[in-house]
DNA sequence: ATGAAAGCGCTAACAC
DNA sequence: GTGTTAGCGCTTTCAT
């Protein structure tokens, strides 16, 4: 337990000098530097945070609010997150909200009010305007991931233009009974996501002059299970089958797929189905997509942090750029005569 | 950004009241109490947590190294952890370590080395005799999730009697030609897990003096198509197919009777399937598997920990307990000649 | 380039 | 039951 002050001795400097030639800010001589690199090496000194934090109000920490841990793309911005933190020497305290509106005060209370993070990463959260307001209050900046959060700089990708490219897919492969897997309003999914999918769907369709036809549109919950639910009123429909469904995330789109082998229809001679996401879980299944880059998108939250924090840190190239997307295709999409023309 | 001097002011006391006030340490009479608790209300009052920190030697923090995020059995034990840390009014920091001996000796210098948490939830983690040590050293409670540390408390199924209990219900049910599908020692996984899963499997089989033959092992990687691969192999064989393949994990298990599918075998007509863990998906595929519980893994980590932090706080009742875990049998197993006699 | 000294904001003895 | 006082271990002016 090593403190400042015994490496300063044991490096014949004061601890001030100790301070600057471990922290890089100011000038010491190389020599000094030298010697109390080796103090500290050898007594195993480590700077107290709390100790630093108080004294220079940098916590070097930042939270992180989010809703879930086991789904793919929450896990997986989380894991971008926290490896460009650790890059750049910061720690990550994790906050799961999947709980309400008590344990969500609680984390507002808890963290926000105990100045325990310099910034705070907000995943698919929807603050009030008074809670964001509240952080900034606090100086505390704050970026958001999937969805527009008010006054706060957000990283989201285009989800009308995402579905509508993977309508398109579908529309140019020549289907034209496309049905749409999508959330309904009662599924507690974040933002207007499900929503701007669904119009995404309905825009390719019209551009395409394809009625929309509300037989076609199911919802789901998201779930590979929900998916295969889904799908299977969609597809054991007696006449008039689509002869392709957009999911609107890999594992409903998985689970339509495992319920049109149920049915006894191929994909994709049947059937084509297309997602969104590239979930892990896609490419075994051969499944079309549309991928979104989820640990990308932590990183470059991290990013836009580091900015804000550090001045003087290089502009992140991507900053107002917007997120990337791509369509990733497999062998769940087909022409829809295929196979028998 | 009010301080404690600033409370103590508008309640007319002082700033050591406020602080009893406020933490519950010491005495203060109701009056009092009510008066420090409206000033600190008022002003949006929270305690620094660096100052108070530094002047308790507490950090209400614990850290989390963990190996993965995106594989259900780590988020899930992230995801109790962190909600009974929150229920204690900790913080939980993550560190996660995927990657090589580098970034694990970076999170070393960094939350070691950082006085950041007043103790470490290792799971999966293999650490050092040396590396213990020095945890040992600051004083610093700590305990494993996942196998057994060298002097350190751990939570850890046991893995051995799991997969004999998921090959007995397997014998039980008459089968005799019981394939594993296990982790072979290249496969990066924590401790002896796959080894003593195929400990548990081949001890079964010996009670019940059925030979073990080689050619019922195939090793896979825990992942869904690892376990695809690894059953086409097996239930390919022209002759002796197995009845009944017992996979280490869940996600092998499902990549299993997705392989069956495919040669056009019915599960559990043809084959039967168990896995281990009683994954999020193991319902929507009807697998029987041995369920263990890693959320409650993580919350009785806390406990254990929170024990050791306050001595005071009740024991756990789980503590010296081993850890549960239940075969739950669904539809992917059954007689061997079901359906042919 | 380095040292002395004054805090950062809170807690915990110790007094009363 | 409450106030006074002395730090917790660093960082950072301000001198030199």
């Amino acid at each position: 337990m090593a403190g400042i002050e015994e490496v300063a001795r044991r490096a014949g400097v004061s601890a001030a000098t100790v301070s600057r030639a471990l922290s890089g800010r100011g000038h010491v001589s190389a020599a000094t530097r030298a010697k109390v690199l080796e103090a500290a090496a050898a007594l195993g000194y480590v700077v107290s945070s709390s100790a630093s934090a108080l004294a220079t109000g940098r916590m070097r920490n930042v939270g992180v609010v989010i809703p879930f841990l086991n789904r793919w793309f929450y896990g997986a911005v989380l894991e971008g997150a926290e490896s460009a933190l650790l890059a750049q020497g910061y720690d990550l305290t994790l906050y799961n909200l999947g709980g309400g509106a008590e344990e969500r005060h609680s984390v507002f209370e808890h963290f926000l009010l105990r100045k325990r993070v310099d910034a705070v990463i907000a995943v698919s959260l929807e603050l009030t305007e008074s809670e964001v307001q509240r952080l900034h209050d606090l100086r505390k900046p704050m970026v958001g991931v999937g969805g527009p959060l008010p006054g706060v700089r957000t990283l989201s990708i285009d989800d009308i233009a995402v579905s509508r490219l993977a309508t398109e897919h579908l529309i140019g492969l020549g289907h034209r009974r496309i049905a749409h897997i999508g959330g309904d309003r009662a599924v507690e999914m974040d933002f207007h996501l499900p929503t701007n999918r669904r119009i995404g769907y309905q825009e390719a369709l019209a551009a395409a002059d394809i009625p929309t036809d509300p037989a076609l549109f199911h919802p789901g919950d998201f779930t590979m299970q929900g998916g295969y639910e889904a799908a299977k009123q969609l597809l054991g429909a007696p006449h008039d089958r689509p002869t392709a469904i957009f999911a609107a995330s890999d594992e409903m789109a998985i689970g339509a797929i495992l319920a049109a082998r149920d049915l006894g229809l191929d994909v994709p001679r049947d059937v084509s189905v297309v997602g969104i996401d590239d979930h892990d879980l896609a490419a075994f299944f051969g499944l079309t997509t549309v991928a979104q880059y989820p640990m990308l998108q932590g990183r470059m939250a991290v990013d836009v942090l580091m900015q804000e924090l550090h001045p003087g840190h290089p502009e992140p190239a991507s900053l107002n750029t917007p997120l990337p997307f791509d369509l990733v295709v497999r062998s769940s999409t087909a022409r829809p005569d295929a196979g028998r023309g």
